[in-house]
DNA sequence: AACATAAATGTAAGCGCTTTCATTTGGTTT
DNA sequence: AAACCAAATGAAAGCGCTTACATTTATGTT
């Protein structure tokens, strides 16, 4: 591997002058830049990118913390994050944090420890204390699907109180009256939020929210098919069930298959999220559409313009989700 | 932020011996290394990765290149990988090649200038010479999912074709006739393997292969759509069709059923990959189980012990696929 | 007690860059 | 041609570690 040091040689410069040249910018004359481009290109030279960090202080890559490497959400997130960063020559770090409270400070140290410049944060058990003091003194980073009002500026988040809502009235605005929740786990604030949605739904109908008919599922397949066994079992009638997400609401159809129901006539099932899979379940999905990858997308912009002054448009802190009808709702 | 001198300074010791604590091993007293734990434990220290990496020339971390950062396999693939990797300290890099010649070299060079120990890669497009090249002159690698002879030992992958065979041979042995097939992109290496698999499995039952029968697709549910529309409209009668990926199994799923026809009585759909959604589609999914996650665990293993000399269970380069039965195949 | 030997510790030279500051160069001005 | 100034270049000091080698200290032998 030829190092800085041969390049300036060939080209008969000092070194200094090579790393000008690297880095654009500064005042080098025409015929030097040239001389020294040669070089680098005979002797295919390669610049250390962890030498520079370590002169330089500033890694060019940013870590990325989600929950879980798999999932549809994670992968359409860490893919709209990686396509922004890339194009700015920036790179990518990721860890996982599993939805836990230790593994997840655990993968925040192990990216500081790399050296990153900024995080990007999609974590669920760590306190907001944690994290306002974190940034507050010590590091940048961007939360996402997360709002924290004392560092507003550092979340990107869905209004996900506002997509519950939209859920549940559009099967109120159906005609359904008796409607079933799988949530996630509501210790997150996402599920929390969901539900909340749900419940505010409700009562704007003037219904009152019946907990019997709330099953706390793992925002998995498995789990919704769980809890619509186990809201199946209360004997409690309902006509439509809402699931906190659509991996859930597979789940949830199977379950009402599994026990002869027919989806949707005999009930109607609304997801949450708008994973590509959910076009392509049958009956094709009601679900409320989470622009997951835009979210992503703006979280890198955010790190591009805060942290490495690239100019960028302006960043959103807060979208807003959309009702996506489709055929496993009926009207009532 | 503490440096390695600070804490030797506070414990009164060398640079030498502080660095000989942090890296375990080589001989120091019991007396010292107390003195200097405390001191950092004080200070609050952490190593500086960079650092260390340039001193000594590993950088603890190993690139990962996938085609798609989303996705169900890819998903899986990351997920083994990380999980393997991270319990013995190490990190992991991730790009996106987009099965695109020119993007994965691209990647590649990206994570090697990025100082990665070893890269794990799951390429498609990037010719086998260029790879062997890469072997045998610069880097440490290990494929996933492609088979190239001459680099045997850098390659894990699933037997493709035997999956294919596997897949058609059990839609035979339960009466079927005329079956389409629907594939990913045949330029890819595991696509066309299964196809080979599939065409193997009929010459073995006496059956000529109709090309007529043969769909192209993209390997995602949108392709399998398409390509059940396409045959669909050749009017040539067929009881089942097998799809070389779950994604693509869903999308013709859909057709069918936009077409009127009912699955699996009016046609069998059999999958490739057992994603963990052909569980829950409807009617669920048979398939062919892609044991993409122990893969990528077995990659991970591959070079904590040629790499990093960790000690490891044996290397399995090849894995077999295994016939999963379930809803959407029907026995004529 | 004198010596050999092994264990513990320290010294200092890098690793491949960036960056400050000083020096040189070349073009303008008078 | 002398004087000046900006632009181009170079010298050298780090960045925070690792590690080969030298030195000191402890341990055991006879």
């Amino acid at each position: 591997m030829a190092t800085i040091y041969q390049v300036s040689e060939l080209a008969g410069v000092s070194l200094a002058t090579v790393s000008r040249v690297m880095n654009g910018g500064t005042r080098v004359s025409e015929k030097t830049r040239e001389k020294v481009t040669k070089a680098m290109e005979t002797l295919n030279y390669r610049p250390s990118s962890i030498a520079r960090s370590l002169a330089s202080n500033c890694s060019n890559s940013v870590g990325i913390l989600v929950s879980e490497l798999h999932g549809p959400i994670y992968g359409e997130m860490m893919s709209g994050i990686e396509k922004q960063l890339r194009t700015a020559g920036k790179h990518v770090i990721i860890a996982a944090g599993h939805s836990d409270a230790a593994s997840e400070k655990d993968g925040i140290e192990f990216l500081i420890d790399r050296n990153c410049d900024a995080l990007i944060l999609h974590v669920e058990a760590v306190s907001d204390e944690y994290l306002i003091e974190l940034a507050t003194t010590k590091y940048a980073f961007i939360l996402i699907n997360r709002y924290i009002p004392q560092i507003a500026d550092n979340c990107i988040s869905l209004n996900n109180r506002r997509g519950g809502y939209l859920a549940t009235k559009a099967l109120l605005e159906n005609g359904h009256r008796d409607i079933a929740y799988i949530s996630g786990p509501l210790w997150k604030m996402d599920a929390n939020d969901r539900y909340l949605g749900h419940q505010e739904a409700l009562s704007e109908f003037g219904i009152a929210c019946n907990e019997a008919l709330l099953s706390e599922g793992n925002f998995q397949e498995e789990g919704g098919n769980e809890c619509m066994l186990a809201l199946l079992d209360t004997k409690i009638a309902f006509s439509a069930v809402v699931c906190a997400n659509d991996e859930m609401a597979a789940g949830a159809m199977q379950a009402a298959r599994d026990r002869g129901l027919a989806v949707p006539n005999d009930i109607s099932v609304m997801g949450f999220d708008n994973v590509l899979l959910a076009r392509y379940m049958y009956p094709k999905l009601s679900t409320v559409n989470y622009p997951v990858q835009d979210m992503g997308k703006m979280a890198a912009s955010w790190i591009l313009k805060n942290i490495y002054q690239a100019s960028q448009p302006d960043i959103s802190h807060v979208f807003e989700p959309e009702l996506v009808w489709r055929d496993s709702v009926i009207s009532l």
